[in-house]
DNA sequence: TGAATTTGTCAACACGCGTTGGCATTTTCT
DNA sequence: AGAAAATGCCAACGCGTGTTGACAAATTCA
């Protein structure tokens, strides 16, 4: 009666505000960093819910890395235009939810945890390597992979190291800057 | 009697498997991935010594991970090929002697262990920082920032996560490539 | 209302961790 | 050789972890 068809039962919001939580902390802490008994308790309810719900740390895990980077369509933008596109796309998405995004997430357990690399990995050759390949020619995957190397560096030393002078620099000249780098990677492969 | 002044006592030379072990598994499996009996098992003695030794699994760390990146000086260097230097430069490094230098270990363990990252601002702040200022003039924090974004994005990708398409890239290609996104980063803060 | 199902709590488990102190062994020195 | 010191192993501790099963409270349905 009290359900209307946006409603959600009442173990489907426990089930969410589990999930919500475990991005948050596993964002912030990494995969190792963060106990179950944590995310339990940021939830506000009793750890073994959490297994019950989800089976167990890893499958939770995997479920809470598992999200979409919502890249755009990169042949619709002039081509000295994408560089910066990316870059200010990335930004965007990362500062937008307060870092609960798959990305950070991964990134932050990929250093220790054979899964968090695992999925980093499938996240880049789904859904950045393929959007890269419509621009580049036949080089596209080594394109791909230089610039992945500068956007997850950008991501890796702002969010997660925080180093001071890189977490200080102003978002446009970010933009200008680093697009300015992934955009030679693009025209290099172009004939 | 036996001991001539290169040799070393007994104690040192246990201390010193013990360090190169670690050395060697923190870079592998990260700090928090590292167990003290793993480290105590590959130097073959027992979990107690390493706390002997070292008086802890923390301090072990520090000492692991306190190395000299040995850079180059910069300004011996024909301006325009700064940039390919400093590629150069790290990927033989980190190539050099099996990833246990110190930048890879705390790179692994950063994203997961506060000390690490610590350990890793440190190094860049007294190593990476005053080479690139004396390069750069006023602006040279903020165009150190930009170089560790991709000098950091290329070994967490190469040497960390693994991208297939970053390690199958050739050295020579990430030098010219990626030696003249640096190369930009810095000309950019010359008048 | 009363039975059945869902949702949650509690206590405890087995395990691996860093660390400690006691005791055996080896090396060193006189 | 014999005493003294260094070097090493062993067993155990306290702790926090992921996970489990039994039981209570709430909700749903007839």
């Amino acid at each position: 009666m009290t359900d209307s068809p946006t409603k959600k039962t009442k173990s489907d919001r426990t089930r969410e505000a589990i999930l919500e939580a475990a991005r948050l902390l596993f964002a912030q802490k990494g995969y190792d960093g963060t106990t179950v008994r944590d995310i339990a308790a940021a939830a506000a309810i009793d750890p073994a819910m959490v297994i019950r719900y989800f089976g167990g740390k890893d499958a939770l895990f995997a479920r809470a890395a598992d999200l979409d980077l919502r890249l755009p369509d990169l042949t619709a933008l002039p081509r000295n235009a994408v560089g910066e596109a990316l870059v200010r796309h990335f930004l965007t998405v990362w500062e937008g939810d307060g870092g609960t995004t798959a990305l950070p997430i991964a990134l932050r357990s990929a250093a220790s945890n054979d899964l968090a690399a695992a999925r980093l990995r499938e996240i880049f050759a789904t859904q950045v390597a393929p959007a890269i390949a419509r621009l580049a020619g036949p080089d596209a995957p080594a394109v791909a992979g230089l610039v992945a190397t500068q956007i997850l560096g950008l991501a890796f030393t702002r969010y997660v190291l925080k180093l001071p002078p890189v977490v200080a620099l102003p978002r446009e000249r970010l933009v200008a800057e680093v697009g300015r780098s992934i955009q030679a990677y693009i025209d290099g492969a172009r004939p």
